[in-house]
DNA sequence: GTACTGTACTATTAAAAATAGTACAGATGA
DNA sequence: TCATCTGTACTATTTTTAATAGTACAGTAC
């Protein structure tokens, strides 16, 4: 017996992102379950129920689930599906301060073309991440 | 007569970058100009010298040119050459305000997974934002 | 003139992403 | 047991993007 209710997933693709197709669900479902939309313990979509609600192909989903996998974000239960893991930390303070600070260089080099201050944009930084962190649970 | 002197450009390109080439130079000027390393005026290298400084393709050298000519960043001027332009503003507030908002999101996205708490997260956002604006012109 | 500039092409190759189809072992419930 | 679901692992093919290679042209400078 496990936690079988497959979580509502609010989740779509969109042809005028930039990303892959993978990486939009890789990232949708990252963030889902970082904003706690996704609870520990709930089931994914499988594979191909996810696949054929996209209108893509199951492989390109079982891409993504891989990843999600890799990250330590899901675990996957022979025959069962995925499910939400509990909170892992699988890398170095290294590795994970380097990517914090990619990420942030990555996004201020996106940004500071824009004209925009330095307050507006940590203004615009810290409501993004507090409005992330408001989103409950779905009830 | 125009500022013809062509101004030392610190920029690599890095194989293990996810980035497209033309996109690591993009950036990598892009920054350079936010920054004030190059400043209003300033000569960029030759496409074709670029390309055999940094052993790539002229042609993907042109590519990122064009992407900043068009981002408004850097004049062409026929037969001399891209110069760093004067800052305008050829984005309309809501699209700016868009994009923003868009690469905030990615970060976060990015961010999210690695168990920082939003002070964390804020923190490293406001001093790598303060580190750019701190960095001079080169002298 | 010669030697630079950016730009505009065509063609080709290389790499990444997505699709298509098949197969298999574990889990579940009838 | 049987049918059906699960993720996973393949191979093959197509599509898309990036990068390379080569040529050409108009404008600028000396």
């Amino acid at each position: 017996m496990t936690n079988s209710k497959t979580t509502a997933l609010k989740l779509s693709i969109k042809t005028g992102d930039p990303r892959p197709i993978f990486k939009q669900v890789v990232d949708g479902i990252g963030m889902a379950i970082a904003v706690g939309e996704l609870a520990e313990g709930d089931k994914l979509p499988s594979v191909r129920a996810l696949a054929m609600r996209l209108s893509i192909n199951p492989n390109t989903v079982a891409k993504a689930y891989n990843e999600l996998t890799s990250m330590g974000l899901v675990d996957s239960r022979q025959g069962l599906g995925l499910f939400v893991s509990v909170p892992k930390q699988l890398l170095s303070n290294n590795e994970r301060k380097k990517r914090l600070q990619q990420a942030i260089e990555r996004c201020l080099g996106d940004v500071m073309h824009l004209n925009y201050s330095d307050e507006e944009i940590l203004k615009a930084f810290r409501e993004e991440l507090e409005g992330l962190r408001k989103v409950p649970k779905v009830g």
